[in-house]
DNA sequence: TAATTAACAAATGTCGACATTTTAATATTT
DNA sequence: AAATATTAAAATGTCGACATTTGTTAATTA
């Protein structure tokens, strides 16, 4: 059995950046030392050294003296985002519609099902939902077989979220826009498990940029 | 003016990562706190810090209780590296050639012209062509307009580095190899500037993968 | 002699304290 | 009253010390 004790640093790590990014601390919002340490229960250095890790990951900046801060947002990083993000994901399918073999096609029907079936109940969990969906594209393009390639995905998918979460902060209702395009969802599938390539490229591209624009909106009134 | 004093931790990061992009730190070395405080004249908690942001950018590994080792190395992870990285560049070059104006394309003929002009010098200095080659390729791509492209650009190229470094250290007199595809650096600006969007991405993911080979076969004797 | 145990030395991760800087609140001057 | 100067409070970043854990060497046992 491998020790697999994570050290505090690590720990709080995952806490602090889910709380960002599911916009529990809004952008720019100052991160007191203090309140953090007695939060998540920990000493300065562990907390510190979590916090430097964000800096890396562009989720926290820090300026000399003046402590720690939640990254801030714009319009034209929330565009960026989403934009380099397609492209990635565009091209994390071109390679696993190359690559892909047997196991990879069953688990995506499998996912697809997954998703499909629970997009048809009637009062469903968000939660729920939102983690389907992420799973029927991550089986998507996990043919691709690329660790790196990968974890610049998952990094652009975090950033994401987090404007994502801003937005349904502002818009609990309009939650429904989320399941808008469930049927380009079984198009995408199709597209790749017919091997064309060119098609479910240009189709995950336009549907990652979908929700940019009603993004955009509530965040220009903001 | 700006208040641009950085704190302890980011002016060691710059070092640290530097010393381990170059090789002077080996793949899976430990890198002892003790050692580390005297070499770079720091307190404990600011070095850790600069380790935490390491580990965030994968070049330093922590096991619980065992301490910090720089990142290891494989064969695998190389050529995932190069590839990921010709992919993104290709990406790069295109969206430039999308975008680019009047200003890119003069950039670009002067970077090229200061690239050749070194490159027929007889006795040359590795680190200056470098920086030359190194400018090049990033006017390209300059163009191209988005920050978090850019970003994830560089640290792919931040992670070959170090294995062109290890290779280098292993060959320091076939140094000449890194010059070989003189000629591919006209014809990709040439193409670029004529705006073949199809010929410039496949000519720049072979031209990235060229040293892959070479260096791929000096590691695996290591 | 090989293997197991015990004891020691080295190194790690965490905490609390201190000096320095920033921020705020108050007083002073024009 | 507005602007500046002064003082006090809060917060930051750094260090050294301490408890725990790990790794190594020596001793004991089979």
């Amino acid at each position: 059995m491998t020790d697999s004790r994570d050290n505090t640093a690590s720990q709080i790590l995952d806490s602090l950046k889910n709380d960002i990014i599911s916009g529990e601390f809004l952008p720019k919002q100052k991160l007191h030392i203090k309140t953090l340490k007695e939060k998540y229960n920990v000493g300065t250095s562990p907390l510190r050294e979590a916090l430097s890790q964000l800096i890396a990951k562009d989720l926290v900046v820090s300026k000399n003296q003046k402590g720690f801060y939640v990254s801030d947002i714009s319009i034209e990083d929330l565009t960026d985002i989403y934009q380099t993000r397609a492209k990635i994901e565009s091209l994390c399918i071109e390679m696993a519609i190359d690559k892909g073999d047997d196991y990879w096609e069953a688990k995506v029907i499998a996912a697809s099902h997954r998703l499909n079936k629970y997009s048809k109940e009637n009062d469903l969990d968000v939660e729920e939902w939102q983690s389907r969906h992420g799973e029927f594209h991550e089986a998507l393009v996990a043919g691709c077989m690329s660790p790196r390639l990968f974890q610049i995905r998952s990094s652009l998918i975090e950033k994401s979220k987090r404007y994502r979460s801003l937005w349904l902060r502002e818009n609990v209702s309009n939650i429904a826009t989320l399941k808008i395009n469930q049927n380009e969802h079984a198009a995408l599938m199709i597209l790749a498990l017919e091997r064309d390539k060119k098609s479910s490229s240009k189709l995950i591209e336009e549907h990652i940029m979908t929700p940019v624009e009603i993004i955009k909106k509530s965040l220009s009134q903001l």
